[in-house]
DNA sequence: CTGAGGATAGTCT
DNA sequence: GACTATCCTCAGA
């Protein structure tokens, strides 16, 4: 197996600099971690999204750049986050920098900080408890669970501070028995090409096919 | 389970 | 000022 894989391992520039789909499916059973002053909380990528430079008018930089999609065209392994009705969407740049493609980091298993994540998504919604499943299961609860903001658009996803991903653990790969292919959520433009990634036996899963 | 409605930053006219 | 959007929640069937 690839040494960009290896368990606990923080994923360099080299994993980031490759083509979007490839990244998205190595993605998937990797860990976020995300390390702020309340705490650290982390866990599993169970679901992805990829969003190709080259004729996916999905692509929010389909049009060219903008100050909003600024960090799309900079270097690959950096982050690229942006609001969305009142709420934010986590992406990882891929391919060579002034190349446009991202993944769409949309369900997370979570591992560790649980407890933190949950009073971060009550708070958010009403004060109403939150069930574990739906803790980071879609986009924007993703972000909320994480404390993930337009502070950290553009953030270096391979400095290993703040907010960084760790290689494929065994257990999650034990679990990845096989891995659906589906059309994207939420997209209205190029919603038929297959490039939703989700880890099948997952329940953490947004939305099943 | 599905569909309607809330809600806000960015972009364009 | 109007329109769009990589969504979420909840009401109703």
């Amino acid at each position: 197996m690839s040494p960009f894989y290896a368990a606990g391992i923080l994923l360099g520039r080299a994993f980031y600099n490759r083509d979007v789909v490839q990244v998205a499916r190595d993605l998937l059973g990797c860990l976020l971690v995300r390390d702020s002053r309340e705490g650290l909380t982390a866990g599993i990528i169970v679901e992805v999204e990829a969003y190709l430079a080259q004729g996916d008018p999905a692509n929010h930089a389909f049009r060219g750049p903008t100050r909003k999609n600024a960090s799309m065209f900079g270097p690959p392994g950096h982050a690229y986050v942006y609001p969305i009705h009142s709420r934010f969407c986590l992406n990882v740049v891929t391919e060579p920098e002034g190349v446009p493609s991202a993944v769409l980091i949309r369900a997370i298993e979570p591992t560790e900080g649980i407890e933190l994540m949950r009073r971060r998504r009550k708070a958010r919604s009403g004060s109403q408890e939150v069930a574990d499943l739906d803790l980071a299961r879609g986009p924007a609860r993703v972000c909320e669970a994480f404390a993930i903001d337009r502070a950290l658009d553009g953030w270096d996803l391979t400095s290993g501070r703040v907010s960084w991903i760790e290689g494929r653990s065994d257990a999650a790969a034990r679990h990845n028995s096989s891995v659906v292919v589906t059309t994207r959520v939420g997209v209205t433009a190029a919603a038929d090409l297959p490039l939703r990634f989700y880890l099948s036996d997952s329940p953490f899963v947004s939305r099943r096919a």
